[in-house]
RNA sequence: GGGGGCGUGGUGUAGCCAGGUUAUCAUGGCGGGCUCCAGACUCGCCGACCUGGGUUCGAAUCCCAGCGCCCCCA
């Protein structure tokens, strides 16, 4: 079988999330946990329910603390190297729904300079723009404004500076060396990333001086930073921060092949009616070799880049899921009627997404902060 | 500052030393066949020699310069 690679830069190969659990050290969300969040927000999010979120590093600790009265905020973050895709949205949707069942702080990084260093033929220049072409994508999710703060790290480097330098003095390069596999042919600014993405981290506790928690919702690929950043934590005498991991959007073009940002594997918010149609049509499927045989044996959900979408956004209700997923095992439902049917969702949701997207354009300077 | 390596389709590469048809292979993209779709399979197509000089009948290949990337030493 071949080997998976999971790093905050690359992402490829059948994964095991299982395995990665125990290769990081992280905790899986057991059923006592989300009962615990059910208990603190009444109902559960359905990518929690899912298990698309699905590790965690002391969640358990932070929602203790918070039941005693320490409270937190959430941080989570975008590398601006191009257009929002579908996959992008899980974390932050997650987000949103914490944002708003807890009524708390968000602070969400834009890291158009990690962007810069890490893509070769990418300029400071397009990094920025997509920076501020990302940002619309995220107002239009709907955060609260008045508890939202949205920054671009070349922009508001001053105020991550500090906490990042702190950092940075207890970070060797043999850790970061290990943490993310760097050789010798990295470039230095690469090197002291993984600083500035551990200031957020810790901002909230630097401002108020008194103890405030950090709850980093994020595919699980980042993890390694703030592995580093929970580390130093100690050293600095800040309170660890505290993650939930999702799972990786599916590939449209087959479940072992998670090379997501390939332009016909993923749905970029900005793609048309057509397009969407296009691709959807192309995406690898669990169906049958014939209708006869469809009919007989029924397709296999598990396998299909179809059925995840519905999965994973776009079914939200378990009953109606619950249905699709029979039906298909029954060979009621055939894949031609069941793209049909995923091609009106998705264009439906991105309608909406491009007039709210439209409108964060006036919006921006209520989300956006700078030194 | 010194020494060395490298630059070929979107990506990864072969070819370079010993210059010579239409530049290899894989992956990807597009189109067809087969499929309810897609995949698999199958047929076809698309797409590249860093730049500028020089040598030569002829340069991806040899020489010079430039640009860019990488490694080692200081």
């Amino acid at each position: 079988m071949e080997e998976f690679v999971v790093t905050p830069w690359e992402v490829r190969g059948k994964i095991n999330y299982d395995k990665l659990v125990k290769n990081f050290g992280t905790k899986y969300i057991d059923e006592s946990l989300l009962q615990k969040i059910k208990k603190l927000t009444g109902d559960l999010h359905f990518l929690l329910r899912r298990k698309i979120f699905y590790s965690h590093r002391d969640l358990d600790k932070l929602l203790n603390d918070y039941e005693r009265g320490i409270p937190f905020y959430l941080y989570t973050g975008r590398g601006p190297s191009g257009h929002v895709h579908l996959g992008h949205l899980i974390p932050w949707i997650l987000t949103k729904w914490l944002q708003d069942r807890f009524n708390v702080k968000l602070l969400f990084q834009i890291t158009d300079d990690e962007k810069f260093l890490f893509k070769k033929t990418l300029s400071l220049e397009d990094a920025l723009n997509y920076a501020y072409d990302n940002i619309l994508d995220i107002i239009a999710l709907g955060f609260d404004h008045r508890k939202t703060e949205i920054f671009i790290d070349t922009e508001y480097i001053k105020s991550l500076y500090k906490i990042a330098l702190k950092v940075a003095k207890h970070l060797t390069y043999s850790t970061v060396k290990a943490a993310f596999g760097f050789d010798s042919s990295y470039n230095i600014g690469a090197i002291f990333f993984t600083a500035i993405q551990s200031a957020p981290a810790f901002i909230e506790y630097e401002r108020n001086k008194r103890l405030i928690n950090c709850l980093i919702p994020c595919a699980i690929d980042q993890d390694p930073h703030f592995r580093l950043t929970r580390d130093v934590a100690k050293v600095l005498k800040y309170p660890k921060p505290c993650l939930i991991h999702s799972k990786f959007f599916p590939s449209l073009s087959g479940l072992d092949k998670m090379s997501s940002s390939e332009e016909v594997s993923c749905i970029y918010v900005t793609d048309d009616e057509e397009l969407v149609r296009k691709k959807i049509w192309k995406a690898v499927t669990g169906g049958r070799g014939t209708v006869k045989e469809q009919r007989e044996k029924g397709g296999i959900p598990k396998n299909c880049s179809i059925f995840m979408y519905y999965y994973y956004l776009f079914e939200p209700d378990d009953n109606k899921l619950r249905e699709i997923e029979n039906k298909c095992k029954n060979g009621e439902l055939l894949c031609g009627d069941c793209k049909e049917d995923l091609i009106l969702r998705i264009n439906k949701f991105l309608k909406e997404h491009r007039k709210k997207r439209e409108k964060a354009k006036d919006l921006i300077d209520k989300y956006l902060v700078r030194d």
